[in-house]
Formats: structure tokens, C-alpha cells, sequence
DNA sequence: GTAACTGTACCAACTGAAATAGTACAATTT
DNA sequence: AAATTGTACTATTTCAGTTGGTACAGTTAC
């Protein structure tokens, strides 16, 4: 379920967020859906439960998961969850395209860029 | 000459790197000129000489600068800065969209969000 | 030549965030 | 009742980043 970079410097509990948000997006966890418990998952990746914890707080915070003592955590279903993460998606990019702006990149050279992005991107998912 | 957040993520010593390569990019630090001394910038800055000379090493590595015993660092001339930068630049900004393929933004999306980021720069220097 | 400046190289110490380990408790399910 | 759930708390460990201090080698200026 994880593929975890126990070297980054994005710490393990922030990328553990990351997949499930994820896992969201692509439609593999539904809204009300359950998520796995927090020991379980521990145990499953290897980890310790702390670690989980923190994640699934986190993620509670955002309003990405509800979490109900003795019962587990679930999606949250008070959200379209899909347009929040793509409404983040492009954030992000726009703050790298802000940030990389003191280099003098032209709109056009971000397009070009971009769109190359998506032609590869389909080269690999041909006949999906 | 420089500004650095202190509770950044990012160690204070990339944020120099990144600094120096701004400058470097903007054309206030050309080919060969000379860097302010280890010492000296780093009691400007306020922090530990050690901090300044990783940064400067990493620079080296890099190509950016060229540091010499008893005489100084200064901006290295083997190569033309602004497009390395600028195609680093845009290096980035791919990978951040490569990412974010996942969400199923769409490449329409993303132009209108980097046109957005250029509109809102151009507005904020009307008459520049 | 020597004093003052350069970059460089150590090393010991501190700091803070992240992660671990272990235990405990309250709520729910079976 | 037993097992499972999320949650809480403390102590400990780990590691990168940073600091502080010292030392040395090469260059510049007097």
C-alpha cells in the first residue's frame, strides 16, 4: 500500500499524508471508506505507531479523514476531496512558476514545458 | 544582502546557495566577481563562518563559484549562469507538474494557472 | 618579513524535529 | 469479557544542522 523514502528530508508522517490524499485522488479509498488501523499499518510498513498517529491527526486536521475511537478512521465525506487536492496541485505549481520567475522564464517557455510534460506522459500510458 | 528565514525547512545554508545564484541570475554578481569573504558575510548575516563555507563548497561542486586559498571565492566564467539556471528553472517546475499528474489536472489547467502567475507579476510592476 | 587577510579543516558541543519504544486508557465491536 | 479501535503520555534515541573555537596553508599589503 506505501512506498515510503526512509532517506528524504520529507518526514516519513507528512509522506504517509501525501499517499493517502493519493489513494483519495486516484479512487481507491472512497468517501466513509475505512482506512487500515493505526497499528496494523504500522506494523505493515514497519514503523512505529507513533508515527501512523501523527499522520492520521494530521490528516484529521485537514478534514481529509474523521477518526472515532474504538470504531477506526474513515474518509471524510463532507468534501469533494478530488477538486480540494486538484485545487492544491495547482497551487503548488503556481508557487514554483512564482518562484522561478527571478530567472526571467517566458509564459511561453512554461507552456512548452508543461505540455511536454503531459506528451510524455501519454507516450507511457498508450492504449490504457 | 540577504534575507533568510530561520524556520524554514530548507537549511539556512541552501537558502544561501539559492540567494547566491539569484544574485548571480539578476546580474548583481557577474562573471569573476569576487564574493564577500566567509568571515565577513557571515558575520553579516549573524550566523557561523562553518555555515557559509558549506554553502560555498556546495557552489563549488556545483561550478557556480571557484574558491581559492588566500585570494577568495568568485563567480565562475566557464559557463553561461543564467541558462543553466533558467533551464534548472524549468527543470523544476516539470517535475512539481509530474507530481501532480496524479489528480488529473489538465494540461489547459495548468497554462491557465501559469498565465494566472504571470498576469498577477506583470500587475505588480506596471511602468517598471 | 610580518601582519592581516583569504579559504579550508577539524572537533566538540548543542539544538530541534523526527522517530522509536513502551505503556496506559477510553470507546467500540464481537 | 476479550479483542480491537483511536488516543495520550513519557522517556529515549537518532540525525542533520548549526554553533564555537582553534588551527593551518596560501595570498596580499605594508
Amino acid at each position: 500500500m506505501f512506498e515510503l523514502d526512509f532517506r528524504s528530508r520529507k518526514p516519513i508522517y507528512e509522506q504517509i499524508c501525501d499517499k493517502i490524499k493519493e489513494l483519495i485522488a486516484l479512487g481507491d479509498l472512497k468517501t466513509g471508506e475505512q482506512l487500515p488501523a493505526v497499528r496494523a499499518l504500522a506494523k505493515e510498513i514497519g514503523i512505529n505507531h507513533n508515527t501512523i498517529q501523527k499522520a492520521f491527526a494530521q490528516l484529521e486536521r485537514e478534514g481529509v479523514i474523521i477518526s472515532i475511537t474504538g470504531k477506526g478512521s474513515f474518509v471524510s465525506g463532507d468534501a469533494d476531496h478530488k477538486a480540494v487536492f486538484r485545487q492544491g496541485a495547482l497551487e503548488e505549481i503556481a508557487r514554483v512558476i512564482e518562484k522561478n520567475l527571478i530567472y526571467h522564464i517566458t509564459l511561453e517557455e512554461v507552456i512548452e514545458t508543461a505540455a511536454e510534460v503531459y506528451r510524455k506522459s501519454s507516450e507511457g500510458q498508450e492504449g490504457k
